[in-house]
DNA sequence: TCATTAAAATAGCGACCCCTATAAAATTGT
DNA sequence: ACAATTTTATAGGGGTCGCTATTTTAATGA
């Protein structure tokens, strides 16, 4: 029988890939060596298998990430920690280009409405995560009363979306970062050069 | 007999709304009102009128923010303008969200490959179409001669790519510039605040 | 050992995919 | 007005889609 986790890792990297449209559930079955039977009793439907996926995934990835944005550091820094290692996640060898989430489901069929909203829901949930991180850094008087938090958040929320479109067009690490190194300049403060 | 200019208009913007993944060659000929053999010998197959659907919609769009590159503008008040104007398509009311190549074909089955290839050499080109302009702000002493355009092209692009991303989950065109405002902040150059 | 339960595999449902061979209708030229 | 040509519509081929009823195999308990 197989393995819950095992499954969902596999069809995580499916769906990374082609993307919810272009993941059939054939695909599915045969990569997981399992028959279609099996993948309907254990996932209930393409759709709520992709939702699991999505949630394995970002469970595994996701806590790396907020232990940085929870830590002590100046939050510019962890800002930069947390943007590098999106970086790396979307150049991994031997992995999918890009961010599972990030670019996912953007253009889609009527009938994957839902589909694009969870996804659309895990970016907003990603940019709060942002936003709430500036908002302390506003109470601990790292940045200025008066900043705007939610745009600051919206803006690296693109600088991640625009990362993740890149590496799906091939760009490498090192393009990452230097993109990133360049949005940090645009954070509040003064500026040498 | 449909107007072929009708037909890639119409096709163009269901492709626009649902990808190419997304769009069945069923929803087009429904759409454009003709049969299924009109739409071949017309358009030859669903990746040539894809092709010829993007070519007519850039050729319509393009024109306008090419001539403010090419202005006289200061390069930075020409970069904002450029970037206002993308923020407008991508929230025009009564018409799909986003840009129709910013966020096109990321994720993809294998067999539309070279669909994503199309698409990434579209956006390649319109990033290199801002570092040409860099490139000429750098020859006429408006950037030293120091500056990074590759990087620069790059990070308005992704700007791009993640305005086009936050428009289609729904983000207004309010939104979108004052996210352009702080990328521009990013502009070398000295800062007030 | 044999009946019973649980797991896996097969086969196939109706719908849709991209595309085309063929048939019907409309237009044209004389 | 009638034949030749072009345009439109129908029908359907070969395949895949997401999903499931049914059968076969394997594991379990008495």
């Amino acid at each position: 029988m197989l393995d819950r986790d095992v499954g969902l890792d596999i069809a995580a990297r499916l769906f990374w890939e082609r993307g919810y449209e272009g993941t059939s559930t054939a695909d599915l079955t045969k990569a997981m060596g399992i028959n279609p039977p099996t993948l309907y009793s254990m996932f209930g439907s393409k759709e709520e298998l992709y939702r699991q996926a999505l949630d394995f995934s970002i469970a595994r990835e996701n806590s790396r990430r907020l232990e940085i944005l929870r830590s002590n550091l100046p939050v510019r820094e962890a800002l930069s920690l947390y943007l590098y290692d999106i970086a790396d996640g979307d150049t991994q060898p031997n992995k999918p280009r890009g961010c599972m989430v990030s670019t996912a489901v953007l253009q889609h069929a009527e009938e994957n409405a839902s589909v694009a909203r969870m996804t659309a829901a895990l970016r907003e949930a990603s940019i709060q995560t942002l936003k709430a991180r500036f908002d302390r850094a506003v109470e601990e008087g790292e940045l200025p009363a008066q900043a705007d938090t939610d745009t600051l958040a919206r803006f690296y929320g693109a600088i991640i979306q625009g990362m993740s479109a890149q590496a799906c067009d091939g760009a490498c690490n090192a393009r990452l970062k230097a993109l990133i190194d360049l949005a940090l300049t645009a954070w509040p403060g003064k500026r040498s050069t």
